[in-house]
RNA sequence: CGGGGAGUGGCGCAGCCUGGUAGCGCACCUGUUUUGGGUACAGGGGGUCGCAGGUUCAAAUCCUGUCUCCCCGACCA
């Protein structure tokens, strides 16, 4: 993409309404605009990092089994009537009415939706276990949205639900989706704890959050300074199971489970530290199958109310997230796997002949090469083009310029280390291309 | 919802106390200049001062109401 032709509204000053550092490199990168409180335009770079992340959370659920589907954001009150959430859950849920004066919603969760579908279809214990995600839009009429686009009323996430014949078939479901969970973090390059957690309105008795470790985060933590020697970010592909078995046995509590008298790691081995959530399963067995009568045939013929699972991650708070974990004083510093673009390609001289081509002959070198590049081909100053680059956080830079190019060199720079590298034009593009 | 703060060009702000024809920096446009970390000079465009009402000869400025946004808290994925 040239950045002529690509819209990236950055700023150079910080906008007086972002405190938080993810919000304030958010705006200033260009990768949204709020429209109101807790509501976000998505500008071009901010989408990409938000497909790339909703990408590799998708991966990793096609590979446990779980089924795509997309359900509306719009629901009928009935359902939650049924559930009773419809009162529960209060002013947090974004009521509508439409023409017909019919009472309508606009969900911040799916479990009634879903469990509607699952007993208008299915009927014997045959078709179970049945896991079906989607990854859409959710409303929470929050008190008081903040940090950006971390805690906003609209946001992107993806929620799968499983249903199983027992409590505990249930539980596989329940530590499948635990393991796909760390293996979704880990290809984001993230050190996600999973903490023992409260189910709250959602119900049950077994639930985990996944919290990324930052000052900015919400949620209070206590756990085993154990699993900082855990490590976490290796854990993709498969899993040895004695390494979950492990994970699972070391102690890691959200504030509201953790009783400080009763805790069984000794207080110079417990850590406490503020977390993002940017994942949350619940087993809740039959709470919504037994309230809306979702019942299988089982193998003896009597029916028997299916037990369920919800599995939650904020895709669009994870991009906030990343932020909080990857930027320095400049901008952003963005993991490979979820840059909007790998390559920055900065033409230092637009208006220099042989500079220009040079930089269009790397261009579509990188291009054939399958590799994704942010051409930097303004007609501006220097300063300007590098505090962009830096801003913006692609993971490489590559630098051309008209004193480079003399000895038939340009210069790769990493993001992240700062480390720069003179290369010729021929080891540049084989470097990045690899 | 309780407490605090703020709404003046795209962004950051001054002006308000003490009413008198709206200003600065950045950004933008034109030209010259400059060119490896936000170059310099000159010229230019853009704002009914959140909205509504009131006071006054006159309101960004004073009064009343209202909306919005931000921060702290409680709540929540």
């Amino acid at each position: 993409m040239r950045l002529s032709s690509c819209f990236m509204p950055t700023l150079k000053e910080n906008p007086a309404e972002a405190q938080v550092t993810s919000h304030r490199l958010m705006l200033r990168a260009g990768l949204i605009r709020q429209t109101s409180a807790g509501i976000y335009i998505w500008l071009p770079l901010g989408l990409r990092v938000m497909r790339k992340i909703e990408q590799i959370v998708r991966e990793e659920q096609d590979r446990t089994g779980a089924l795509e589907i997309l359900m509306p954001t719009i629901q009928p009150a009935e359902l939650w009537q049924e559930s009773g959430r419809y009162e529960a859950y209060g002013k947090e849920m974004l009521r509508i009415t439409d023409r017909h004066d019919r009472e309508m919603l606009y969900g911040p969760t799916n479990e009634e939706m879903i469990t509607d579908l699952f007993r208008a279809t299915v009927k014997s214990y045959k078709d179970l276990p049945l896991n079906m995600y989607h990854i859409q839009w959710k409303f929470r009429d929050e008190i008081r949205p903040r940090f950006g686009i971390m805690r906003g009323r609209e946001f992107l996430m993806k929620d799968n639900y499983s249903f199983d014949i027992d409590g505990e078939a249930g539980r596989i479901s329940y530590n499948k989706m635990y393991v796909a969970y760390l293996r979704t973090f880990a290809r984001l390059g993230l050190v996600a704890i999973p903490v023992r957690a409260d189910t709250g309105a959602i119900g049950g008795d077994l639930s985990h959050e996944f919290q990324i470790l930052a000052d900015t985060g919400e949620s209070t933590l206590y756990y085993d300074k154990e699993i900082e020697n855990f490590d976490l970010v290796s854990l993709t592909g498969d899993i040895d199971p004695t390494t979950i078995e492990k994970l699972q046995s070391l102690y890691a509590m959200e504030e509201e489970k953790h009783d400080a008298e009763n805790c069984p790691v000794a207080p110079e081995d417990l850590r406490c530290a503020k977390g993002i959530e940017v994942g949350h399963i619940f087993f809740f067995g039959t709470k919504y199958s037994d309230a809306m009568n979702a019942k299988v045939t089982g193998p003896d013929g009597n029916l028997i109310p299916v037990e369920m699972g919800s599995y939650g991650v904020g895709v669009s708070r994870l991009v906030g997230a990343l932020i909080e974990a990857n930027h320095d004083d400049n901008g952003i510093i963005w993991p490979e796997a979820v840059a909007p673009y790998k390559v920055g390609l900065v033409n230092l001289r637009i208006k220099d002949d042989d500079c220009t081509a040079a930089c269009d002959d790397l261009y579509q070198k990188l291009t054939t090469a399958g590799v994704e590049v942010l051409y930097d081909d303004r007609d501006m100053g220097a300063g300007g083009k590098f505090a962009d680059m830096d801003l913006a956080g692609l993971p490489w830079q590559l630098i051309v310029g008209p004193r480079g190019l003399k000895n038939g060199v340009v210069e790769l720079k990493n993001r992240r280390t700062g480390h720069r590298e003179e290369l010729s034009l021929s080891d540049a593009v084989n470097k990045l291309g690899a």
